[in-house]
DNA sequence: CCAAAAGTGTTTTTGCTACACCCATGC
DNA sequence: GCATGGGTGTAGCAAAAACACTTTTGG
């Protein structure tokens, strides 16, 4: 690009984020949706987003789009786990204008009612499989999000991004049973986890919780460890 | 947006692709890079790269520059691995104005010279280490190119696309010590490599090569896999 | 007492490491 | 012959899978 460039010569290009928010509850995996309002895709679910502005990074933008549609307040959306997924840049995905949306996945544990913040008329918690058609190229977003967050949990130490504060194991391995769609043998489990250095931590005072009938289980917090080694791999080759 | 949002009426972005192209020459892990001519950073070497063009997606963009980069011919720049990394948009990023770029990896067998090509003066094959500061944020983008690289040869079978179209598995071997940085055993290395299905397949007509004195090895070529399930790990746990 | 969930122990199997060893070629 | 790199065999160890079993709660 020459000096004397004229940055305004060519169609312009804006750059949006978009969020596959995802969380655990009832037993199934659910992103946050909203229903769109207004053309294009009227009444179509849609992830939620919004356009970078002038001076904030796509990363920014995407933070200040969390605390806004999830109604976090700022020191908890800080501590959201927030990951960049990819960019996409088909020239045609809005027919408004020209649009390159970098899509960032973040993982929440379950929390209260999320608030309709914006834009966007509401926010809801949907199961993937009955969000019905999606708004864009926001279902191939979703698709590809999920694929990535069922292969992190095996190497990384993710899971507890989707666990309150203080979790029981056995609440870490639902959240690998509900990713990953299958069932994990309890003692396997239980002795992987703890076998990583840094994966999770006891909580000292003795502290116990139940969650109805049944032994009271231990309480875990988050470790400092962030990778899995060796990981953690999920039973594929097995009927 | 409402309907009748002027696209003109923010300073405008404009969407840039770069490519970390890596290869493996000469027993070390190379990436092309351009010498940039003028401001800003002249002088400094920098990751080839260019703007998206208004009807191009961001990964067309990307297979064009690595053409015209590279010097490949159509059919052999389409068969190249090209894959999404990251995008990086710091508002600061270019001093020009507003530039978010979308970077690429590509993995190439060890070519023939690379042609200097498209507005940059020439293209050269550069060990990252000796490759001095970088123009931009093209550091860090290299930094997180060269990790992501290395994790993806544990689980994927990226590496045979460093070797030509037949190669023998002490190439191969070569390629993952080369990455890693580590010696293999090469007896393990090898069934670790065939008892995965379809990461490599014999070339059947009992072809054989010499790298030069040593008996000669049975040559392979890439088969269909793209995962490898269980993932071949590096030793790193151990001195 | 029974069901349900947490937690412990044990056996079997698998896979990986670390070597020792043979084969074919150039010098 | 001998050095060099390709290819095979094997013993030992360690992790993981499968499953039996005990513990502690609510009804």
């Amino acid at each position: 690009m020459p000096e004397g460039y004229d940055k305004y010569a060519f169609e312009p290009f804006a750059v949006a984020v978009d969020l596959a928010v995802f969380t655990v509850r009832e037993g199934l995996l659910q992103v946050l949706l909203v229903e769109r309002g207004q053309a294009p895709w009227a009444g179509h679910r849609a992830l939620p987003g919004g356009f970078v502005r002038p001076a904030e990074s796509a990363e920014s933008a995407a933070r200040r789009e969390l605390a806004e549609e999830t109604g976090l307040a700022g020191a908890l959306a800080e501590a959201v786990h927030l990951e960049q997924l990819a960019t996409y840049s088909a020239p045609d995905r809005d027919p408004r204008m020209r649009v390159v949306s970098v899509a960032y996945t973040a993982l929440v544990p379950d929390l209260p009612e999320p608030r309709g913040g914006g834009d966007a008329a509401r926010a809801d918690w949907v199961a993937p499989a009955a969000a019905g058609p999606l708004a864009f190229d926001h279902a191939q977003i979703l698709a590809d999000a999920r694929l990535r967050i069922g292969a992190k949990l095996e190497y990384t130490c993710l899971a507890t991004e989707f666990c309150p504060p203080r979790f029981t194991l056995g609440e870490l391995q639902q959240v690998y049973e509900t990713v990953w769609d299958t069932r994990l043998d309890r003692p396997n489990f239980r002795r992987k986890v703890l076998a990583t250095p840094g994966f999770v931590e006891p909580v000292p005072g003795a502290a116990r919780l139940t969650g109805g009938r049944g032994k009271p289980a231990a309480l875990y917090r988050a470790g400092p460890a962030t990778a899995l080694h060796p990981p953690l791999l999920r039973p594929e080759g097995r009927p």
